[in-house]
RNA sequence: GUGAGUGUAGCUCAGCUGGCAGAGCACCGGAUUGUGGCUCCGGUGGUCGAGGGUUCAAAUCCCUUCACUCACCCCA
């Protein structure tokens, strides 16, 4: 086949997608009932907007974004990029629409794909899917801790494992003395550096806390607990104290840093052992810098983002992937018996029940075997016999069990079933 | 960008030091004229990823290339 998909492009088909959607109604709901409300947002935008937010020296802006090729007459000015991920997108949108000087507190969800251009592997594709939040014009760690509330709320209802490390990085005032610090540590062991490491020395100093080689050395590194001034230490305080009285579990982790520079005081990754190496399912953190950065007031903010690929592989392997459930088929035999199946698959549906009607161009034999394979609970059978009887015949393939019912009692019986 | 692994039927894979391309599952049909799952019998289905080389002979050995997978980097 020459007319594959793109690499890192996926189709999803049947099961995999009804996980997808699955994975988001259930968001959705979730953060519905913390009152936030949707904001859908181009998938296209400036390249600029990342260059500001995101991090010029961040590997998504150095080397992961896709950009557009224009069309000469087009009317757009400067490069154009499929969106890496959501935030700047969101908070461009919040300042464009004047919401940061005229109602500033505001709680957005948003869903889609994002798009960046890495090397697949587990768990990583160049189209991925995230499900985010931003909190817009709330500074308190009241805040902070209700996130990794409806988040706690959330996993519950997915019914998968996850573990939450939480850190804080500090703010303006306190974070270059914490980065001056790492990096003073790094450049004096820097011959025990792995190659990796001394790049990141250069690029982003703050990295080299999660290296993996290097872990031993890290034990010794600077922590950024210890570089808190007090305004971000009393926050950090208060929402570990506040995440225990709702009794979410938490481990500090003082060597999470984010990768993105736009990140200030709490953030925190979840994370799961059953999706590969690229373990992190969620992650955000604070940002209360971004909004002046790109132009807005001086509001402060936080977020998070959901990989809904992850979390469908951590559904999957937990086994609480989405069972599709169909309840009948629909078998007949002839023209009269097809006019009668077709009232009554449609009053079926019409109580609620999924039910597939089957071709009337294979043999009643067949069509069992059709009933029996898509899962479906029962088949209503439905001949030159049974139209002679005014009935049709509900079989029960679980059981192997039949019986002849009035039509008008037959999605009844079905619900019936169902529900016990 | 770096490293490793894998490409053979729709799917999962076997195929030894070169010698007629196979199994299981799935699908279709039959045993059973209107009754599935189990069993038995039969059938459809292949450019052996692609190109080149060595050889009487290549799925097998050599070279090139492409794709996929996993890991690193980085990130959801």
């Amino acid at each position: 086949m020459e007319l594959t998909r793109l690499r890192g492009f996926q189709d999803l088909i049947g099961p995999s997608a009804e996980t997808f959607t699955f994975i988001e109604d259930c968001a959705r709901r979730c953060v519905e009932r913390h009152c936030f409300r949707e904001i859908r947002i181009p998938l296209v935008e400036r390249i600029e907007l990342y260059d500001r937010s995101t991090g010029e020296t961040s590997d998504i802006v150095q080397k992961q974004m896709y950009k557009i090729e224009r069309p000469p007459e087009s009317d757009a000015t400067g490069a154009m990029v499929l969106r890496p991920e959501g935030t700047p997108g969101v908070v461009r949108a919040y300042i464009e629409a004047g919401l940061d000087r005229r109602e500033p507190e505001q709680r957005f969800f948003y869903s889609g794909p994002m798009l960046r251009y890495e090397r697949p592997q587990k768990g990583r594709y160049r189209q991925f899917h995230q499900f985010g939040v931003e909190v817009f014009g709330r500074s308190d760690a009241l805040c902070d801790a209700e996130l990794l509330v409806m988040i706690e709320e959330f996993r519950r209802e997915l019914g998968i494992r996850l573990t939450f490390q939480i850190n804080s990085i500090g703010d303006a005032l306190c974070r270059p003395g914490f980065r001056e610090a790492v990096l003073n540590f790094g450049l004096k062991h820097r011959d025990e550096l792995c190659e990796d490491c001394k790049q990141r020395l250069t690029r982003n100093p703050l990295r080299l806390l999660d290296c993996k080689i290097d872990a031993a050395l890290v034990e010794s590194a600077p922590r950024s607990i210890d570089y808190l001034c007090p305004g971000c230490r009393a926050h950090f305080d208060k929402v570990k104290d506040l995440l225990g009285a709702a009794g979410v579990e938490f481990v500090e982790n003082p060597r999470l840093v984010r990768g993105l520079d736009y990140y200030t005081r709490t953030t925190f990754e979840v994370i799961s052992a059953d999706v590969g190496a690229q373990s992190t399912v969620i992650a955000g953190g604070r940002y209360d810098g971004l909004i002046e950065a790109l132009g807005g007031a001086p509001v402060p903010g936080i977020g998070f983002a959901m990989g809904v690929e992850r979390l469908a592989l951590a559904l999957e392997t937990a086994g609480r992937a989405p069972k599709f459930e169909v309840d009948a088929a629909i078998i007949s035999i002839g023209d009269a018996a097809a006019r009668k199946a077709i009232t009554v698959a449609r009053a079926m549906r019409e109580r609620g029940l999924r039910v597939e009607m089957l071709s009337p161009e294979r043999r009643p034999k067949a069509l069992l075997g059709r009933a029996a394979k898509i899962g479906a609970r029962f088949a209503v059978i439905i001949g030159e016999n049974e139209i002679q009887k005014g009935v049709v015949v509900l079989r029960d393939l679980r059981a192997s069990s039949q019986a002849e019912l009035p039509e008008a009692q037959v999605a009844e019986t079905v619900l019936a079933a169902r529900a016990g």
